[in-house]
RNA sequence: GGCGGCGUAGCCAAGUGGACCAAGGCAACGGUUUGCAAAACCGUCAUUCACGGGUUCGAAUCCCGUCGCCGCCUCCA
């Protein structure tokens, strides 16, 4: 029985979808105005993790998230300048070119991430029509009004305003950073839609004259037009509760008069040596620096165990990314490779048979134990504890020889699939495999290889030591056992 | 100032009042295996959960207080 954490209600609840057997899931996108960075690969990593499971769980979902590239302004919601705009007059290009190239590098770094891509990315710019829409139906309703141009969203209009991040529009009047402005009713009142000065160069047709939309009404607007008036989770980060999630409930909920986002989930920050990981900061690190072994981390980070640590923590906690940390999710990692591809390679040359008791008791355990934990409200941290207690056993079991007949093996490989892969997405067809190479490659190895077997035979210690030693500088492992030396091409090495 | 969260072994990190004298990973130490490595396994490693009270038959888990850290109230995943 699933229980989700509801930001809404701040309590853990069971999970019932509206419509028995299929979930509608939205969760706030990029602004692609820049390369992602590892608060997002925790965000979406995060957000995979629910999703996967889900559909583990059976349910048909459909994932929408969108990509905003307008609207986001570099500061409150009616000062500043839309992102993407600034980015493109600094690039000298058009803004759809700069949407265009960061929401590519976007999907580069969640596939790196082995993240599955949602069903829909609707970006802001394809839907100013359901925009104005629902700006329009907010006007007429009395819930938005416009001045010279802009649109605002009336917050007096709406009761409900502040439940969601707990607060009340008093406390909003004497927020220190909320500052009054002339043509806004009350201070707390957002922007809908905002006209485009001379110089803008992204600007669409409205009723209320050419101009572009607010930041907060494209979730509203998108997340309606594909899942509905009320849909069952919506996700992002915590950062995000006010004033965007906050404003987004308002704008959907003043409009329809019905329930927005049953389930609300949020996600916690990365922090980097115990602070926020924050763009005004200049702190951030980009997952592709990450991955190339750039400043400010200089040791190439495998996707793979970025995942993996991200995975390791709980999405509601937040996560301090260092070094240290990320090694030992890298070792921890590596040991669930290791086995899955032990596992793997014993398939042919093991015994025919079923699976022992033995083997059928710890299959059955485990599986219990890790939906347990996915069913708590996506613990994936201990769901790894518990195929890392599979694992050790797994090789044990291994290790003793006796127990582990084929059909064993198969179940155990299922089992690995299915919840490390399926589920968790940190097993992979790749997981249980030598990293390629190129022909030639593997045959030199080999050769050189089979001269220091020669070498260990006559006792040559020494320089049998000199060539594995070698051979590890150069990215290959070798391992000497009882039938021969095997070796592989290490993960993560610069090739 | 308002709202929210956190503080669990050397480090990272789960833990939804009772099977917790607290998962899992890393590190460390001892051992098995090995020519040596590597990999793997076995054992040791928090009688205790920031601190002080309280509620309860029972608390890491609930309540109050203290200290420390962090986030939101501007843009941010």
């Amino acid at each position: 029985m699933l229980k989700v954490y509801n930001s809404l209600t701040r309590r853990l609840e069971q999970f019932e979808p509206l419509h028995e057997g299929f979930v509608g899931i939205y969760v706030c996108g990029p602004t692609v105005y820049g390369h992602s960075h590892v608060g997002h690969a925790k965000s979406y990593v995060s957000f995979d993790a629910v999703v996967r499971y889900l559909r583990f769980l059976g349910y048909r979902v459909r994932y929408v998230q969108n990509i905003t590239d307008v609207g986001h302004l570099t500061d409150d919601a009616d000062a500043g300048e839309d992102k993407v705009d600034v980015k493109a007059r600094q690039m000298g290009v058009a803004p759809m070119e700069v949407a265009q190239l960061y929401t590519r590098s976007y999907f580069e770094d969640m596939d790196a991430l082995n993240v599955q891509r949602p069903d829909i990315s609707p970006c802001a710019s394809g839907h100013i029509p359901e925009q104005i829409a629902l700006i329009r139906k907010l006007v007429d309703g009395g819930h938005a009004y416009e001045v010279d141009g802009a649109v605002y969203f009336d917050v007096q209009s709406f009761p409900e305003y502040g439940r969601l991040s707990g607060r009340n529009l008093d406390e909003l009047l004497e927020g220190t950073r909320v500052e009054a402005r002339g043509d806004k009713r009350h201070p707390a009142d957002f922007a809908l839609w905002k006209k485009s000065e001379p110089g803008h160069i992204m600007r669409w047709d409205s009723p209320w004259g050419v101009g572009y939309p607010g930041w907060h009404i494209e979730c509203s607007a998108m997340s309606m037009a594909y899942l509905g008036e009320t849909f069952d989770i919506h996700g992002g980060g915590i950062e995000n509760i006010f004033p965007h999630h906050e404003d987004e409930i308002a704008q959907a909920e003043a409009a329809t008069g019905q329930q927005f986002v049953r389930y609300w989930l949020h996600n916690n920050m990365v922090t980097v040596d115990g602070q926020k990981m924050g763009k005004s900061l200049g702190n951030f690190i980009t997952l592709k620096d990450a991955f190339a072994g750039r400043p400010p981390l200089d040791t190439p980070i495998r996707p793979m165990v970025m995942r993996y640590f991200i995975l390791t923590s709980h999405y509601r906690s937040p996560l301090d990314f260092s070094m240290g940390a990320l090694e030992a999710a890298g070792k921890g990692l590596e040991r669930i490779e290791n086995a899955v591809r032990r596992v793997r390679e014993s398939l042919r040359g093991t015994v025919e048979g079923a699976p022992s008791g033995q083997i059928q008791q710890l299959l059955d355990e485990t599986r219990e134990k890790f939906l347990a934990e996915m069913d708590n409200d996506f613990n994936t941290a201990g769901a790894i504890g518990e195929m890392s207690a599979f694992t050790r056993e797994v090789n044990r079991l291994m290790d003793e020889g006796d127990a582990v007949t084929r059909d064993g093996l198969e179940a155990v490989n299922q089992l690995y699939e299915q919840l490390g892969g399926q589920v968790l997405g940190i097993v992979t067809d790749e997981s249980g495999r030598a990293v390629e190479s190129a022909g030639i490659e593997s045959d030199l190895v080999d050769a050189m290889l089979e001269v220091r077997e020669d070498l260990r035979k006559a006792g040559h210690y020494e320089l049998a030591d000199g060539v594995r030693r070698r051979l590890s500088k150069l990215g290959v492992q070798v391992k000497d056992s009882a039938d021969g030396p095997t070796w592989r091409f290490k993960k993560g090495a610069p090739s």
